[in-house]
Parts: structure tokens; sequence; C-alpha cells
DNA sequence: CTTTCTCATGTAAGCTGTTACATTCAGCAC
DNA sequence: GTGCTGAATGTAACAGCTTACATGAGAAAG
């Protein structure tokens, strides 16, 4: 004899409705294959009893989880957090729910995670930017679990992907320096080995250089971590060897920050000494002083649209073709003419 | 006869391995309890074969998914992103995945993630603030989904959290800016009926205010979304009254940044005019001129502590006494003494 | 009025682990 | 040698849902 507290299953369901545990399951899944009165019964009983369907055994089923997983470098970082955000929020539309995992910018934890979200049933996986070890791609394709590829974009590459030219980027944001007058100029860039967009990044800026008739190998690079004082440090560095660059040009906002604060404590002064730029336009750009000139990103709508494609890639299997989203420098108050 | 291309299962382990299923699945959830020559053998097959338990299936027999559910306002606030990036983190070390759920603090939008992450299957879920529908709670009772209330610490409550007490922050905080001679004194905060941290906030610095002889009723209180134009609205309006406060307390530091940028904006000089404090020490509140004076709070910690908490709670059942965590107003450039 | 086709529904076979209970067997005491 | 104990292992019954296929009823066609 069963006992009544135990939570409903389909089958209690069905005898509540008087129909078949098949035509409760496809009420819930597939309510067009279904006649309209059977579905007010159907219903009916679920709202009566209660009734949720017992994930596990759905997930055993139908060999899916409705899950997408999400691996980043960190959340703490108002760029993928913003991101991700939208992504959740627009993943949710579509009858998905989000896992997230972190990697700390490290390689052989980005392939853990992998592993860790494909055995913990996700359904596709939401990645950031495209270098990674083949043989994580070649998993990833044995197991049936989609990928898509986001905050980067090569035209070379056909996986599916949601995400914009970081060279584009940084390039023409290097012209608008350029143009204010700027020879010597410095980056203080991620670890470019470890990440594609880091050296896209680099690649723009050079490019933008050769435009202009500039040596490229003049570019003073700086590699380091993205951390506000490291920022700090290397831009502190930088400024103090001969002949130092009248423009510093920053991988992402964050070290743009703390390289505007050691310029105030330096006594330098921004722009008139040296101008910086950033790259992502989060929030802390705006609020700076003097407000930092940057690199503005669509984050939300990347997420957004990532949802949305992973959404297709998922449900009916779909192609899609690369989306690149546009960016664009925004140009505030620590850029300025290069001083004499 | 079967395809060799599927993925093993644990009968495909068990025969490589010449042992019964029951013994595999014991090798990988009690090892204890199997013989090391056993364990070797077992071992060895699973290697061989790349096995991987399949997560549905699992998830069904055993009645848990190893999932732990996270619901908060929004991920675009720093507070949370960097809160959730180190309870992540910590999760994994105790084998547990993380799920994620926001609800730009809507309570309906709570109640349905709340549901829609059980029927996930989550094992158990971190919320924020205690303050919800009673049916909510009694609906994860009857469901058997232990929650853990974080940013929060009411001591009149038994339900299991890791937070802080948001009154007694603000009221430290409160003490600071009377002790420098400010008697007129206004509070930009979160809508308080939905959102009990900001409630608590309130209540701190109205305490502060009778324990130094004034009158709370004097505090002028707005309550407003959490966007910096919001605070930059409402701080305007604020200052525009009659005899405006002299020092302006925000319910976080988004709120505050808004404040601080519409004050240079309308020529106020800060502190000399008029002070500013925020509430969580965010990155932002660090880059602002003047530097941000505000409430610390230990997110990270907290994230931490709550994994470390769940974890228990779900593998071992175990009780827990709330932990609370210290913290601690940080006196940077926005707070001064009061203008004649 | 058949025949054929379509649509709605039912039947029952999986899907892949876990675990209560049964069994075996080595070791030990008598 | 017999009987007992306990550890190690095996057997098989689930867990709750989906879905391929079978069935049946009614509509359309002839």
């Amino acid at each position: 004899m069963k006992h009544k507290d135990q939570t409903p299953t389909v089958q209690d369901v069905a005898d509540a409705a008087g129909v078949s545990t098949a035509t409760v399951s496809r009420c819930l899944n597939f309510p067009d294959q279904v006649a309209a009165k059977t579905q007010i019964k159907v219903m009916g009983a679920v709202e009566r009893l209660g009734y949720s369907p017992n994930f596990g055994a759905r997930a055993m089923a139908a060999r899916r989880t409705n899950t997408i997983g999400a691996i980043i470098p960190t959340m703490a970082n108002a760029v993928f957090a913003r991101g991700l955000q939208a992504f959740q929020e627009e993943l949710l539309q579509h009858g998905f729910t989000m896992l997230v995992a972190s990697t700390s910018y490290q390689p052989t934890q980005e392939e853990e995670q992998i592993r860790a979200l494909v055995a913990r049933g996700a359904d596709a996986l939401l990645l950031i930017g495209y270098r990674r070890d083949p043989a994580i791609y070649r998993f990833l394709e044995t197991q049936g679990v989609p990928a898509l590829i986001t905050w980067a974009f090569d035209a070379t590459q056909t996986r599916p992907s949601v995400g914009f030219d970081n060279a584009l980027a940084m390039e023409q944001m290097a012209r608008e320096v350029i143009t204010l007058g700027h020879r010597r100029l410095g980056l203080i860039s991620a670890q470019m080995a470890q990440n594609d967009r880091a050296a896209e990044r680099h690649l723009g800026l050079c490019r933008a250089m050769r435009v202009a008739g500039l040596d490229a190998n003049d570019l003073a690079v700086v590699e380091t971590r993205y951390d506000i004082t490291d920022g700090a440090d290397v831009f502190e560095a930088m400024m103090r060897r001969p002949n130092p660059p009248t423009a510093v040009f920053c991988g992402n906002d964050v070290l743009a920050v703390g390289a505007l604060r050691r310029a105030r404590d330096m006594g330098l002064s921004v722009p008139a000494d040296v101008s910086i730029t950033g790259f992502d336009d989060i929030d802390l750009a705006e609020v700076t002083f003097p407000a930092l000139t940057t690199v503005h990103v669509p984050h939300r709508e990347m997420g957004k649209q990532a949802a949305r494609a992973l959404a297709g890639l998922v449900k009916d299997g779909r192609e899609m073709a690369p989306v690149v989203l546009r960016t664009r420098p925004v140009l505030r108050d620590t850029l300025g003419p290069a001083p004499q």
C-alpha cells in the first residue's frame, strides 16, 4: 500500500485525470499533440496534486536536462557578471537553467570544469574565446554537447559563436589615440598565451600602428594579471623607463583604473602628461576621475544573443551563423593630445 | 547487439572488472566498503573505459544531484557577483555544482525561481535575506530542501544563516558621521518593503540617531531603485529641499557613486559641502574621486562560509549555528566634518 | 457502406544507477 | 569438524519519466 504523503508521480496524475501516463507526459512536453479537452483534464489534475516532474527521471528518460553550462574566467569581473546576468535572464525565457563554473583564467581548470559540467548533464556549453586544446573540442563532439564561443570572433573559424572582433575594437581605439599625435605607445595586457582576446587586442593595436606608419616593435608591452593593483604596478614600471609612452592602452578597464590611480599617486596628470585607455566600458569607467576613455562592448546584448543561439542549438539542433556585435571607442576624459 | 560507440555504463565496467554492478557502484560511492584489490580492478576498468556515471540515472537512483541553487537579486551588482564567485569556488571543493537564478529584486520572481530550482533537482538553496512569504518556507520544508539565508542576520530567527548584522553595520557608520558634527541627515535606500537588508540599515541609522539624542523622525528618507542614475536623481532632489542634509547615507555603493557624481555636477564640494557614505565596499568605492567612505562587507568570506555550511547541511544533514560576519566602516574621503 | 487515412491515446519497453537483502566464504572458537 | 560471525560481494527490485509502436475511432474518399 502506498503512502499518500509522497510527492505525486505521473502515474498519480494519470489516474486522477483518467488517462495514461503517456498522455500526461505529452501534455506536459508537447501540448499540441493532445486534444484540448484532454489537456484541461490533465492540467487540472496536475494543479490539484501539485505535481512537478522528477528531475532525475526526466533527465534520464529524455536524455536532456534543459540545463546549459557557462564557463567563464570569473564572475568577479563585471564584464562577465553583466553578460551572464543577461544570458541567464534570456535562457529562462526559453525554459533553460544556467549552471555556472569559473576557471580563474586557468586552462587546466577550464578543462576540468568542462568535463564536470558535461558530467552534470549540461545540454550545451557557453565558453569564452576560441583558444583551447583541440582534444577538448573532440571530447565535446563525441559527447554530443554543442559549445558556443563568446567574447571573441574569428572569421576563419566555423564554430558557433556570438562575439565581437577584439582586434578591430582595439584598432579603432588606437586610431583615435594616434590621431591625437601619440607616437610612443604602451600596452598593459593580460597573458596572451592563454587568452586569445588579449592577443587579438594586441594585434589590433599593432595593426593600427603599422597603418599609421609607426613601427609596431616600438610598442611597449607588458603582460600581467587582471587586477587593479597589477595595473597600477605595471603602469608605474612602464612610466619609469627612459622615454616612457605618452599613451598607455590597457587590456581592460580594471587595469586602466589601476593605472589611472597610480598616475595620480605619481603626480602625473591625466591626460596632460599621459593618456590612458581601457577596454570593456564597465560602470567603473564612468565614475573614475577623470572619466575613462574606453572601448564599449555590448556585454548584455552578447549574453542575450548567446542564450538565444544556444537555445536554438539545443532545441532544434539548428546550425547558426556566427554573430558579430559592434564595439566602439567611447572618448571620455583620460585621452588627450600628445604632450609636446 | 550493442554498439560499442555508446558511452559505457556501470554494466560495462562491471563486466570489464569481472564484478557486479553493485560493487562498481559501491567502489565509486563508498570505497571503504570494498576490498582493496577489488577496488584496483574496478578503478582500472573505469579508467580504461573512460566511464563517467550518467547524471540523470544517478540523480534518480540516489535522490540527489549534488547541485546547489543560488537565488540572488542580480549578478550585475558586484556585491553578489563577488560573493557568488567565492561561493562557487568553495562549493566545488565539496563536490557540488552551482545553479544560479536571479530575481531582479522581485518577490514574485523569487518564488518562481525557487520552485524552478527545486524542480531542477537542487539539493539545497542559497537565499538572500529572511523576508519572504511563509508559504515558501513551508514549500521548501515539505520538499525537504534546506535553505541557507545570507547577506543578513537576525538573532531572533533560527534558520540556518551566514550573514552580517545590517542594522549594526549602518549604526556604526552613523556613529562616525554623527561624531563629526552632522545633525541633518539623509538616507537614500532601496525599497524597504521588499528588502529586509535595506530596512535593517534604516533601523540602524535611526538607532544611532536616538543614541546621540537626535530625533529619528528628522531623518530624510527616500526609497528608490538600485541604479547609479537613481542615486543621482534622488540625491539632487534631496539637496534641493529647504534645509538639506549635511550628510547623506546611501543604501549601497552604487547609489552613493550616483550621488557623488551628481554632487560634482551640482557644484557641491564633497565633503566640504556635504558628506556621502556608501555600503558594501565594492571596487567602485575605492576608485571614485574623492574615494568613497563606506561600510566594508566581507562578501567573499560570506560566500565561502555559505558554501561550507550548505555542503554540511546536505551531506550529513547536520544542523548549524548561524554565522555572523563582521563589518566595519571604512573612512575614506567623502566624509568630513559638518559644515558650519 | 467499405476502405483508407489521420489523429488521439494507450501499452510497455527502456533509460542507468543505487541499495535492501541474500549469499558466500574465510577465519575463528570450541 | 561444526557452527558462528562478519566482511565482501552478488541479485534484483526499484526510481519516475519518455517514446516507439500499437490500437482504435472517426473523417474522408470512393
